[in-house]
DNA sequence: TAGATATTTAGAAAACTATCTAAACATAGA
DNA sequence: TCTATGTTTAGATAGTTTTCTAAATATCTA
């Protein structure tokens, strides 16, 4: 929910690999965990976070569940690097 | 040095802190901790964490060490979440 | 409803991180 | 060179995170 839990979602390479997956298109949780010399209920404890953390969506469509990507919350993040990149006057952190 | 300490530099919210606190100019040691209610060393630690992100620079000026935002590694960050949001093609991550 | 597949939850172990106190180091000025 | 001030380093502890295996839950198909 609160910025900070997104920002540590994304401090992890894992995580931050199925977010890079999920620019390709939706996967279900099956096909990302495939990606990665890991057991899937460690990828499983991954996308909690990332769902968590708003960054990530999930539907059940039969026996699978897809994720895919939920971009406002990149906007919120994109705009904190944009304002020190900018040096512009102080600003509030959350 | 790394894409990866970067972000786990800023996954720390007492670490976003000292970043904005920055923006609004450069800072000595003594001055960052003290907006802090947590011992020195423990800034200082943080501060380190930071500068081996390549996300802050620091001087010596005499008895001071003055802490300044190096803004090239937060144009890297945007990037990323730039790409993320505008749903391009694929990237590579690190 | 039974069996197969997809995914998550639970609980535990190992690794990592944040914080503290005490001590060390660096500089300035008397 | 001695003392005061500013800052970091060292080492310990408590809390958090990542990963694992085993078990549970959900859905589909026969």
């Amino acid at each position: 929910m609160s910025f900070n839990e997104a920002f540590k979602a994304i401090a992890d390479p894992t995580r931050r690999k199925i977010l890079s997956l999920l620019r390709t298109g939706d996967l279900t949780a099956g096909e990302i965990a495939s990606h990665f010399d890991m057991q899937k209920p460690s990828v499983s404890h991954h996308l909690k976070i990332l769902k968590q953390a708003d960054l990530v969506q999930d539907r059940r469509e039969g026996q699978h569940i897809y994720y895919s990507l939920n971009t406002t919350v990149f906007q919120d993040l994109l705009r904190w690097f944009y304002d020190f990149v900018e040096k512009g006057e102080k600003h509030g952190e959350e």
